[in-house]
DNA sequence: AGCACGCCGACT
DNA sequence: GTCGGCGTGCTC
């Protein structure tokens, strides 16, 4: 049905004309209007092309609503373009419409940006290539040769191949198979499309589960039979078998024919879950992140759409497909903070799986051993339904975690392992076991300074010192990639030999561990190994295979992979973080070192992790030591609460820059002053924001911070729609639960 | 978001 | 003289 005026509206439009609005995936305010012509029958939902402008696009079309913000104003029907054609894409359902409204609302973006994120994949439209493939025919050709021979004898068996199979099984260049098919000899045959992922079989490889698994695995599965929206925590221990648990929610998902949407926060470095969920269904999920080819992600965008594809793991993008009929949602380290979009569209994709989960009547559990502040409220107060996983396997201890007081034992000057840990680490390897270094700095040294007048190096255009990367002997900045080569002199006041590298980062750590022991084997594992993700998983599966004696990591070895010879772990610097004043430093800290000491002895040695502390009194580390993870939370949640954080305030932040500093500062006071007043917000600075310089432009910040309950999405529209324009090359962004509220 | 239009600085 | 930098405004 197309959606035409009512008759009796006072409309320009004559009545036989018919019109819709169409959403468009750029930043405007509302739909716009287009004429539908003859011949061409469009509905709520369907993608279409229309011209805008000077070029085409793909649009939406979209519902009309009261909001007077999103629905277009009156047009001159003289100005009215037409559109031009129907996408052959399965329309946007209702419960997608909603979550993209939704989206926009909350934070405060125009609704086309969200669509964008949901049609940005122009392969979405791609009209998949028709495949065809070869059989052979009753006719034999006149010209004999070896080559043609071997073609024949490969398909006497009547099968239909595509070419380039028949010829590589022929072992003959795919001009033959051409030829042959020229004479007569071969017919083509259109192949039906190749399947964007092959079905997975519920009932493939049903594990064993302890009786905790068990009971979880029972609630899930009941969640997910139940059809209604229901929200999980999945709160395991490392080694407790989440996994396990959720797969049997997943196979549950499968049998009732619905949809199921794995989120992940590292998806290029997930092989090893690729393949423990093809152990258990037989077959690889879907994909979807950046590292996936065009082509592929276009046949999985189709396969979600027509719901074909029955399970998708995928980075926090994923979150957009348009599925059919989505019945399970899971987010995987839902704690990761790689879930927070801090571009575009400022979102965090757990809070929104949860949102799009409500919208679509489906089961969502957040799976984490360490979960959020946020979620470990919204579990205490029954928001979410909390499954518990005390229990590791058999065979597998919880590692024993010991502080060593860099005030009292620490490393002589200069050295970053403490004596006590060097001596375990060669104990451990001596026995035959694997050593871990963690360190989350990448490069040599994070600081390099001028010995005679004390000058740092900094960015040119960044507010960051430069890292030393001696392996490719440059200076970089790890915010905005810039580069230049180490200096032989001073940049300030030209002193030849005078610069020093200050701290470690894993490429000095590397350095010393191979001076303490010059026998072992020594990897280092950072995002920005040379040799990319391919180098990556070929590192991770030599030391795996027990090539390697002791692997210095950043956080990337935190990340979800298994060593099984990991005996001993040494965490460098404990205390990155606290004591900066951050309220989040705790629980980032808490998370990444549990995360990180978890990663020793899942296997058969018993684990140990060492924490180089300058506080090991601090109760972050006392938590980790004493392993009372309950008394971790009972004092964080405790600390929000009494000082008005999160998850029992809520913040927004606006964000301005500018490449002039005054003039971003200026723009920013502008905003403070004409914030609306109520008793209900309090509206924080302006302050420099905490990088206040990035790639050139100066950023100042502003935060309104309300209740909990308190519409803060809606406080920040009616500010915005009163407050001065941004020129010249200002800009605002609006960020609402900002990460970073200190 | 793109893209065109328009207004000011250094070059064939 | 115009090429092109970016700042501004519009797209049904």
């Amino acid at each position: 049905m197309p959606d035409t005026r009512p008759a009796d509206s006072p409309s320009l439009f004559p009545s036989h004309v018919r019109v819709v609005d169409v959403l468009l995936p750029v930043a405007v305010g509302s739909a716009y209007s287009y004429r539908v012509p003859e011949g061409i029958e469009v509905a709520v939902g369907d993608i279409v092309v229309v011209p805008l402008g000077t070029r085409h696009m793909l649009g939406c079309v979209w519902p009309r609503t009261e909001d007077p913000r999103e629905s277009p104003k009156p047009v001159d029907p003289a100005r009215l373009k037409p559109i031009q054609r129907k996408y052959d894409v399965a329309p946007l359902r209702p419960a997608m419409i909603a979550f993209i409204r939704w989206i926009a609302d909350y934070t405060v973006t125009p609704p086309g940006m969200v669509l964008r994120l949901a049609l940005r994949h122009d392969e979405s439209a791609g009209i998949a290539r028709e495949r065809t493939g070869v059989r052979l025919t009753e006719r034999r050709p006149e010209r004999r040769t070896s080559a043609r021979e071997r073609v024949i004898a490969a398909l006497l068996d009547g099968f239909v191949r595509s070419k380039s199979d028949a010829a590589r099984e022929a072992g003959v260049s795919p001009s033959v198979v051409d030829g042959l098919v020229d004479d007569g000899v071969l017919e083509t045959v259109v192949l039906p499309p190749e399947p964007a992922a092959e079905a997975p079989d519920p009932d493939h490889s049903r594990p064993e589960l302890l009786p905790a698994q068990a009971e979880a695995a029972t609630r899930l599965v009941a969640a997910v039979k139940a059809r209604a929206f229901q929200p999980f925590l999945i709160d395991g221990v490392t080694g407790s078998g989440k996994t396990e648990t959720y797969f049997e929610a997943v196979a549950e998902a499968i049998r009732q024919g619905r949809q199921t949407l794995i989120l992940m926060p590292e998806i290029a470095l997930t092989q090893a879950f690729l393949d423990r969920f093809a152990r258990r269904f037989g077959v690889r999920p879907a994909e979807w992140h950046s590292a996936v080819s065009t082509k592929r992600r276009g046949r999985v965008f189709k396969g979600v759409a027509s719901g074909e594809v029955r399970v998708v793991a995928g980075a926090r993008s994923a979150l957009f497909l348009p599925f059919a009929d989505l019945g399970l949602i899971l987010v995987d380290e839902e704690h990761d903070n790689a879930y927070k979009q801090e571009d575009g569209v400022h979102y965090h994709a757990r809070d929104m799986a949860v949102v799009r989960a409500r919208l679509e009547a489906a089961t969502v559990a957040l799976v984490s051993a360490t979960p959020s502040i946020e979620t470990e409220v919204n579990a205490r107060r029954g928001r979410y339904t909390r499954l518990a996983l005390p229990e590791r396997f058999a065979g597998t201890k919880v590692p024993r975690l010991e502080p060593i007081d860099l005030r009292r034992e620490g490393p002589p000057r200069g050295q970053w392992i403490a004596p006590r840990l060097a001596q375990e680490m060669e104990r451990t390897i001596e026995a035959g076991g694997q050593a871990l270094l963690f360190l989350n700095r990448r490069g040599y040294a994070p600081l390099t300074l001028c010995r005679a007048c004390g000058h740092r190096i900094k960015c040119p255009s960044c507010s960051s010192w430069l890292v030393e990367h001696r392996f490719r002997r440059r200076l970089e900045c790890h915010q905005c990639g810039y580069a230049t080569p180490v200096p032989t002199e001073c940049p300030n006041c030209h002193e030849p030999n005078s610069l020093i590298p200050c701290g470690p980062g894993v490429e000095r750590l590397h350095e010393e561990a191979a001076k303490l022991m010059p026998e072992a084997r020594l990897q280092v594992l950072s995002s920005d190994l040379a040799g990319g993700v391919e180098r990556l998983r070929a590192e991770l599966k030599a030391i795996e295979d027990g090539e390697v004696d002791i692997i210095i990591g950043t956080q990337l070895v935190a990340k979800g992979h298994n060593f099984p010879g990991l005996a001993l772990v040494g965490v460098i610097d404990a205390d990155v973080g606290l004591g900066h004043g951050d309220p989040r430093a705790a629980e980032r800290t808490f998370q990444l070192l549990h995360q990180v000491a978890g990663r020793a002895g899942r296997h058969e040695m018993e684990g140990r992790a060492f924490l180089q502390t300058y506080m090991p009194e601090h109760p972050v580390m006392q938590a980790l030591v004493a392993g009372d993870r309950d008394a971790f939370y009972d004092r964080e949640i405790g600390v929000r609460e009494e000082a008005h954080l999160p998850p029992f305030a809520r913040f927004a932040a606006l964000i301005v820059s500018g490449t002039d500093p005054h003039a971003a500062q200026a723009h920013a006071r502008a905003l403070a002053a004409c914030s609306p007043f109520t008793g209900e917000v309090r509206v924080l600075g302006p302050a420099e924001a905490p990088l206040a310089l990035v790639r050139g432009r100066h950023r100042y910040r502003l935060l309104a911070r309300s209740a909990r309950l308190f519409d803060l999405s809606a406080y920040v529209r009616a500010w915005m729609a009163g407050a001065p324009r941004a020129t010249g090359n200002l800009r605002v962004e609006i960020d609402i639960d900002p990460q970073s509220f200190l």
